[in-house]
DNA sequence: GTCGTTCGATTGTTATACGATCCTTCAAAA
DNA sequence: TTTTGAAGGATCGTATAACAATCGAACGAC
């Protein structure tokens, strides 16, 4: 009997820290929008509040600003991040670079296609029942498995902070869960033709379907700089 | 008179917290190598040492960790990090798809290029003195500004953290200075094909580079694992 | 030689304290 | 009226101390 077997049920195993599982509770505070953006996180209040001491609060709050959600004025304290349209254009730019860098380089039968298309299919299913959360996530989903066909931690991780910052963005949009609904068809189609083994065809419409989900984000956060009141 | 133009003056005005300090200098000892990976960082030690309280140090270590320089054990302690063949395989993966993939977009004149030029020149330069640290510096200069050719702040941040680590990686070269030499004229070329607006030829070329470096040093690599302490 | 126990060292976390900085308020001066 | 300056409170930045939890090594029992 050997021990490699076990090595995958490790990271089970590790405990977290204190200061980890506080920054996992305001991590979906944040994105559920629960904290909007601008809010600011006052330490004694959300010590208190949490249990924890200010220092593991502190800890807590370095790691979600590494994570772009919340920004750090020196002697002012922690708010949660508020994105510009420079964000968004620069987010997308990412999302074209890395996600289209990575189909390109699918020329042949990828193992990992199966992921993308669970993602696809949970995307559909979610439509038909009209479950505009499922379809948020699925489609996320869908963006996250295309970037873990590149098979790089590395990768995988900056693919995570990107679409955590996006999770903030949504936020601008009137109707956040059905932002992603016509994206669905597109998804399909790209993975259709992944599964072509045309990684450049499908770079070329990727590339196309990210310019215009950013188009319209950038449109809806030229309209709430408009008229934010109104 | 408008205060807009005071507003590039203000990061220079921002004081930087002791964190950061204690971040700075423990980054220059770990990349001069003169705290070499595998290297345990007591806090008691380190902090005692430096005149910061321990919350303090653990903020910068916290700091370090997100760089990747630092790996944290749970109630073990922080680690200067030990790169694998593997960490080394993945570096090179993700240098090739963004510093190919913002290239290929070059297909204009771009005025970057001459912050591209002048890395270039300061490599050759160094190379005439016979200055092996500065050749490695403006080596690992030259690949920032390619990126820096994206305009965009998030890749510059990856690029600058993957660089980071590189610098870990090259500690196992027998002579990690003199490891860069031979790259000074692929650099120039691929400078010459960029002011030519052949995006897509220095990205191919950029790539063959790049493979050939992470050849060297994963094999490097294997020496280290075959003889350790010959 | 393996297993259980003990013990010292170090980290994880909390609590407290004080100086530094920011924001607000309010009054005085131009 | 607008601007300037000062006082005050609130909050953060940092240091120090303390205790619990955990790890690693040494020791001893079987």
């Amino acid at each position: 009997m050997t021990t490699e077997a076990l090595a995958t049920d490790r990271a089970l195993l590790a405990r977290t820290s204190t200061a980890e599982r506080v920054a996992a509770v305001l991590r979906t505070r944040i994105i559920e929008g629960y904290f909007p953006p601008g809010t600011r996180l006052a330490e004694d209040a959300i010590g208190s509040a949490l249990g924890v001491s200010r220092n593991t609060l502190r800890e807590a709050f370095r790691l979600l600003s590494h994570e772009r959600l919340l920004t750090h004025e020196l002697n002012r304290g922690m708010f949660v991040r508020t994105l510009t349209a420079e964000d968004v254009i620069d987010l997308y730019r990412v999302r074209r670079l890395v996600e289209c860098g990575v189909l390109r380089t699918v020329t042949f039968p990828h193992p990992g296609l199966e992921a993308v298309a669970a993602a696809v299919r949970d995307g559909e299913e979610a439509l038909g029942a009209r479950d505009w959360q499922a379809l948020g996530t699925a489609n996320i989903k869908f963006h996250k498995e295309l970037v873990a066909l590149a098979g790089s931690p590395r990768t995988d991780e900056l693919m995570s902070g990107i679409l955590a910052e996006l999770r903030l963005v949504f936020h601008v949009m009137a109707d956040p869960q059905r932002f992603h609904e016509p994206y669905l068809a597109r998804n399909r189609q790209i993975l259709e033709q992944l599964q072509r083994c045309d990684g450049s065809g499908a770079a070329d419409e990727l590339d196309v379907y990210l310019r215009d989900a950013e188009n319209q984000l950038v449109q809806a956060f030229a309209e709430r700089e408009a008229g934010p009141g109104a």
